[in-house]
DNA sequence: CTGAAAGCGCTTACAG
DNA sequence: CTGAAAGCGCTTACAG
């Protein structure tokens, strides 16, 4: 059978095209029992509305955008992305919205997708991830007046509503943590030093080891790749004064620490305590298993999808602040070695 | 600036409205000329026709779907799925295609999105993944004329084309890889049962260890969460003549077994052969990296787009081989122990 | 509360 | 090679 149109419903029910749509939309204009009748025929048609047709006449798309940079390979590896997508989508589900996810190079091609996203009508609104500090997305869009919610730290992210938790807090945490163990020398292994949580974190790190009066506390920058973390931690290990304890921005480059530890024949944690930010089930697989800053990145993806649907919806939407990360003490962490 | 529509182009080019679509469309009935003019027209605007407009005029929407199913948590820990992606967009986005990604709790849901994006001529086709032997999936798609390609073995596709690769070929040199290093009891950590791939491993894996005359070729069957893993691996070391060798079939339930043989004291690879399915960036960052079995999934989504594009396009698609996996050998693997 | 009609921005036969 | 027109399947004022 041919796809049923609103028509053929129409006729079945016996009302007009128009009392169709209203009664499919929920919308005033047609009596409880007309409406019952007219969802009752739909339901047995299994119909669903061309959202080609429905989008042209000017209803929502019920399509929202989300742009991945295709880093060198690290995507793959870090399950921040799927965990949020995973949150994203249960959302957006619930509100019968789709996703499209686009790859792209770098951020401009990022932004001209927007562009062409909004030119061909194809999306309602867009998420956007990974934010540096003056991010030209963030200009654009608000230029463009396309919805928009921004996966990130508030203050770089404009005009636009954001969802992000407090990483400064957590990275205290951490910080206090290794600190009443007994460790003095605390170095970290940071992620790419343009994006904003980026700079977040490395203030927080500073500035705490500052006020626990710890020296030597150094911000080794890496790119979150296996192969960076490893070389970040050989430095580290490589000097004089070599810490005691590292925290990693991510999970790839605290498991590259670890096995650089083993190389060098440190035992974890006796010479050598290791944090990772961003748990994933990979910290609690390894020997030890990694002491680890804790995130529901998941729900990100819910709130971020909530904030969006009513940025669509017409409604001024405000940021958002998630739990912060929390550290899950673990294997891979505890005091310094006696002093030689 | 409203978003231009081809009647402004018309205007502008001093031409009708169906000459701007020839001329956009690459489609014979407006002379070079004008063409030219009508093109250099549209660029300026950065006019990007109305995607709804385009599909509800009997146009291709330009959009392929893929669903996956939410599996407990080992999604966003395995790289199959991102790097499939990745290369799914890699070609699409040469097409000017977009890609709309939908989780779903089950297979029957997936069904109920076909239908669906059907109904609202949201795609021109979809993608399937992780195909069981008698799919239900299949036989739904054969029967709606949905353009649909398979990412798994071709003897499970039906009459849809497929992309894969010859896993029993893997399998095949992985064992006699291990046996040539001299082990007689090598065991094996299977996937989820109910995939396709896993029973073609499991026949692969079970014949070449007789055919080898290796006793106690077992595979115990897991579900690729690191969990599944240990569970099956301490059960597996935990015998009286327990394996000097374990494939798994995949790199997290690897890391896990990697873990537990270490917790039993074992040494990788003095004790116990450790063999990876997929190999990823983690592999080679544990201590000892891990021996596993490596293939170029990217390249997987790439071929599956170009097979979608086809079929879309009316081409009568015949199924793709992928290069196998090869054993890429590291530190996990190495003779077995001398018999004590 | 309901019906008839215009219009969204394209594509595509169909005449010239 | 070009123009005028119908039609895709909806939504939404606008009359009744």
């Amino acid at each position: 059978m041919k796809r049923p149109t609103i028509a053929d419903i129409a006729r079945e029910a016996g009302v007009s095209k128009g009392a169709v749509s209203y009664a499919l939309n929920g919308r005033p204009g047609v009596s409880p029992a007309t409406r019952e009748r007219i969802l009752a025929v739909a339901g047995r048609l299994n119909f669903h509305a061309d959202s080609n047709a429905r989008a042209l006449a000017g209803a929502k798309a019920r399509v929202v955008g989300l742009t991945l940079q295709r880093p060198p390979s690290t995507l793959g590896v870090e399950p921040f992305f799927m965990e949020l997508i995973s949150g994203l989508e249960l959302e957006l589900s619930r509100r019968s919205y789709a996703l499209l996810l686009q790859m792209t190079p770098g951020r401009d091609e990022e932004v001209a997708f927007y562009r062409r996203w909004l030119s061909e009508g194809r999306v309602d609104g867009v998420l956007v991830c990974d934010v540096r500090t003056g991010d030209s997305r963030i200009a654009a869009l608000e230029e463009l007046g396309l919805p928009a919610v921004v996966i990130g730290p508030p203050d770089v992210s404009g005009s636009l509503p954001s969802v992000w938790s407090d990483d400064a807090q957590s990275m205290v945490e951490a910080v206090e943590y290794l600190a009443a163990l007994g460790h003095r020398r605390i170095a970290r292994v940071g992620g790419i030093v343009e994006f904003a949580h980026t700079a977040i974190r490395t203030a927080a790190f500073t500035g705490v080891c500052e006020r626990l009066g710890l020296a030597d506390a150094v911000t080794v920058p890496a790119d979150y790749s296996g192969d960076s973390g490893a070389r970040a931690t050989r430095r580290l290990l490589g000097a004089a004064h070599r810490p005691t304890a590292v925290i990693y921005d991510n999970d790839i480059m605290a498991v590259a620490g670890l096995t650089v530890a083993h190389e060098l024949g440190l035992s974890v944690p006796g010479d050598l305590s290791i944090v990772a930010w961003d748990d994933s089930p990979i910290c609690r697989l390894l020997h030890p298993p990694l002491t680890a800053l804790t995130r529901d990145i998941g729900a990100y993806g819910v709130a971020a999808a909530q904030l969006l649907l009513a940025a669509i919806g017409g409604a001024t939407a405000t940021s958002t602040h998630g739990a912060p990360a929390h550290l899950s003490p673990r294997g891979s962490t505890a005091g310094p070695p006696a002093p030689a």
